[in-house]
DNA sequence: AGCACGCCGACT
DNA sequence: GTCGGCGTGCTC
């Protein structure tokens, strides 16, 4: 009586199904029951759902809906709460997550939710109701034309119209030096799209992305300023909750005009996007490399492509993958080739033969003399070396004993402010031992050197100098980073020593020298891109200097770089300013030796406590499946190892036809799991670094 | 991935 | 006698 009374009960009120993906390394979504009875909402395939899994509730996204479901009735749960708040993800943003979780074989969900705000995916949504008023305050007018607006010069002026006269899906390379003003084309261009639908019920949407959260508040500022009546977002990493929360919402429902992000930002929604724009497209921080291994700069332009939108993308020395696409037309190709500001001209590049002039602490005496020079005008000097730390090992010349770490297969780096030897792979610390710790020799040396030591040098050598070191060890602290910039900006530091960090964005005013102190160890790299990244990044740390006028000596800046190999063709081609014919040259290569962007690729990669077990998993992997037109290589051990005891290895597999790849990589991936090994493996399509 | 259950060593 | 080590198994 009563199973019948409740099986007439469910005939009657209605019921969906909800198909849910939950970030879980699951390939598959779940299915939830929801009840229509009278007054209940109806949900929407996009709209987010709160749902039981296992013993906790976690939220996930409606991918579809359904009358009734594969799994059995008595397996089915009831979803627990529908975001209905919020309005539904777009069919385009599930669109592009379903292309980038089958391109890079992962999970939905494992696409999907991670890059939402934490707010939406807890169980109580506390803040969302806020950051939805928040958004809908009355918004600053759409007017894209007040605002500072730079003079273009003719070629800034014609590219930023023909990428704004562009319609539908149209790639474009800008191609221009460092100091060119594509920046100011970037805002020339997006001021047009705005303006063109500043009237209209749905204003458009641009999406800017950049390398790193360091160079959003300058770029931020600029476009601020450029734009003042324009509504703005930025996304990326450094943000707090909150802010994250209302920049996305604020993005989500079309109010944000211009978003500013890193490469997280390219998985937003942003359902009224009619321009992406991608500056130094080359940089390898648009490469994600944990979890979901996505390259930003790919996705970006799937997605133009998928709502039929332009895309520029930016640089000085593109990546071979873009500048393989605009010589062989795919891309339109819009060059840069003078410097915006007026009379400011390329800074002189000049190479000192460390082989001639043998260093001393780091510096040649041709270098010092230089910075000397600028120091008696009052110039400022950049010093560029890529490795942090006081020195990279530390050596017993009795003995041969040198500070290997425990492990990993790297050197232990000397730390002398925090009188620690630190792994930078493991994060081990320890303190410097006062003798050899195998024969007790005290007289133990630092090898090589880093910035730390090579700022000690530098004071010792100009006592009277303000030296300043940025790295990754002197910016620990939120926002120090830019407190040091500004000590820059502000002339109140003479030398300044950095890595990396130092080579990107800023545009000092009154630099006019840049030293490289050592790029060799790039030059006979095993990694075939090592030389494109050299090239590019001292392109981008020569950009530092002579961004204004000359001098008033009439003096152009200069870019010193040391190095015992002055006979490689890098250097002639980086002292010419010329990327064309090396980047020509590159390519030629990379298609006579068969590596991408002429092919595609993917990465096995498998960790074990013993490299024989990581091996041979690989070697099963390898002969699991029918494998016709791929290449599958022998199993190898990853260059460095062993990294916190754990021991890597990879297997690479190739494909001059990427469908065959992906179809390849579906089936494998499928063959792997149902092997069941107790060895972590994950794989990555298009791996950089190999 | 979480989060449970499930069998073997050193402790209040 | 219990707390807790991480192996193994499941999640609509």
């Amino acid at each position: 009586m009563l199973q019948r009374l409740l099986r007439d009960h469910i005939n009657y009120v209605k019921q969906c199904i909800l198909r849910v993906a939950i970030d879980a390394p699951l390939d598959v979504c779940f299915d939830y029951r929801w009840l229509l009875e009278d007054g209940a909402t109806v949900p929407l395939v996009g709209q987010l759902a709160l749902v039981p899994f296992g013993r906790r509730d976690v939220v996930g996204v409606i991918v579809a809906m359904a009358e009734d479901s594969e799994v059995a009735p008595d397996k089915l749960k009831a979803a627990l709460a529908v975001r209905s708040e919020l309005p539904p993800l777009s069919t385009a943003w599930l669109g592009l997550c379903t292309f980038a979780a089958d391109y890079y074989q992962r999970p939905l969900g494992e696409v999907m939710l991670p890059g939402l705000p934490k707010n939406l995916r807890a169980a109580k949504p506390t803040s969302l109701t806020r950051a939805l008023k928040k958004a809908a305050l009355p918004q600053p007018t759409h007017d894209a034309t007040p605002g500072t607006v730079h003079a273009l010069n003719p070629a800034q002026r014609d590219a930023a119209a023909a990428i704004a006269a562009a319609r539908g899906f149209a790639p474009t390379l800008l191609y221009g030096v460092t100091g060119s003003g594509k920046t100011e084309v970037y805002l020339q261009a997006a001021a047009t799209i705005l303006a063109e639908t500043g009237d209209t019920l749905n204003p458009a949407q641009i999406l800017i992305l950049v390398p790193e959260i360091n160079l959003t508040p300058q770029l931020e500022a600029n476009i601020r300023a450029r734009f003042p009546g324009v509504a703005m977002a930025t996304l990326h990493s450094g943000l707090a909750e909150g802010e994250r929360l209302s920049n996305w919402v604020a993005a989500h429902l079309g109010q944000a005009r211009i978003v500013l992000g890193t490469r997280l930002a390219i998985l937003a929604s942003l359902p009224q996007l009619k321009l992406i724009i991608i500056d130094e497209e080359h940089d390898p921080s648009y490469k994600q490399q944990e979890g979901l291994r996505y390259s930003a700069r790919d996705l970006a332009v799937w997605r133009a492509r998928q709502l039929d939108i332009p895309i520029v993308l930016g640089s000085a020395t593109p990546s071979l993958e873009t500048w393989h696409h605009a010589q062989s037309g795919r891309y339109r190709k819009l060059e840069l080739r003078e410097r915006a500001v007026k009379d400011a001209a390329l800074p002189q590049v000049l190479l000192i033969d460390m082989e001639r002039d043998k260093p001393v602490e780091g510096l040649t005496a041709c270098l010092l003399a230089a910075l000397k020079l600028r120091l008696s005008r009052g110039e400022q000097s950049l010093l560029f070396l890529n490795r942090r730390g006081y020195a990279p090992v530390v050596a017993c010349d009795a003995c041969g004993w040198i500070s290997n770490c425990s492990r990993c297969t790297a050197f232990m780096v000397l730390h002398k402010l925090d009188r620690q030897l630190r792994c930078h792979h493991c994060g081990l610390e320890q303190r410097i031992p006062r003798a050899c710790p195998t024969c007790g020799n005290v007289d133990i040396q630092p090898l090589g050197r880093g910035t730390q030591r090579v700022e000690e040098g530098l004071q010792a050598a100009f006592p009277e100098a303000r030296v300043l070191r940025i790295d990754a060890d002197s910016t620990r602290r939120k926002g120090s980073a830019q407190a040091a910039f500004d000590q820059v900006h502000r002339g109140e530091i003479d030398i300044l020593i950095g890595t990396q960090m130092v080579a990107k964005g800023h545009d000092f005013q009154n630099l006019t020298l840049v030293g490289v102190l050592n790029p060799d160890t790039a030059l006979f790299s095993q990694d075939y891109r090592a030389s494109e990244r050299l090239f590019a990044q001292l392109m981008q740390v020569a950009g530092r200097a002579g961004r204004r006028a000359r001098s008033a000596e009439g003096s152009a800046s200069e870019v010193l770089i040391q190095t015992r190999y002055p006979q490689h063709p890098l250097f002639a081609a980086v002292m010419a300013h010329d990327y064309e014919p090396f980047a020509n040259d590159l390519l030629l290569e990379r298609q006579q030796a068969g590596l991408p962007p002429f092919i595609y690729q993917a990465l096995l990669r498998a960790e074990a406590r013993e490299l024989a077990v990581a091996l041979s998993f690989l070697q099963e992997a390898a002969g699991c499946i029918e494998h016709d037109g791929i290449l599958i290589n022998d199993p190898i051990p990853m260059t460095m190892t062993r990294v916190a005891n754990v021991d890597r290895a990879q297997l690479l597999v190739e494909s001059v036809s990427r469908p065959a790849l992906q179809a390849f990589l579906k089936a494998w991936i499928a063959a792997l799991r149902a092997m069941k090994s107790r060895v972590r493996w994950s794989l990555e399509v298009d791996p950089v670094d190999i």
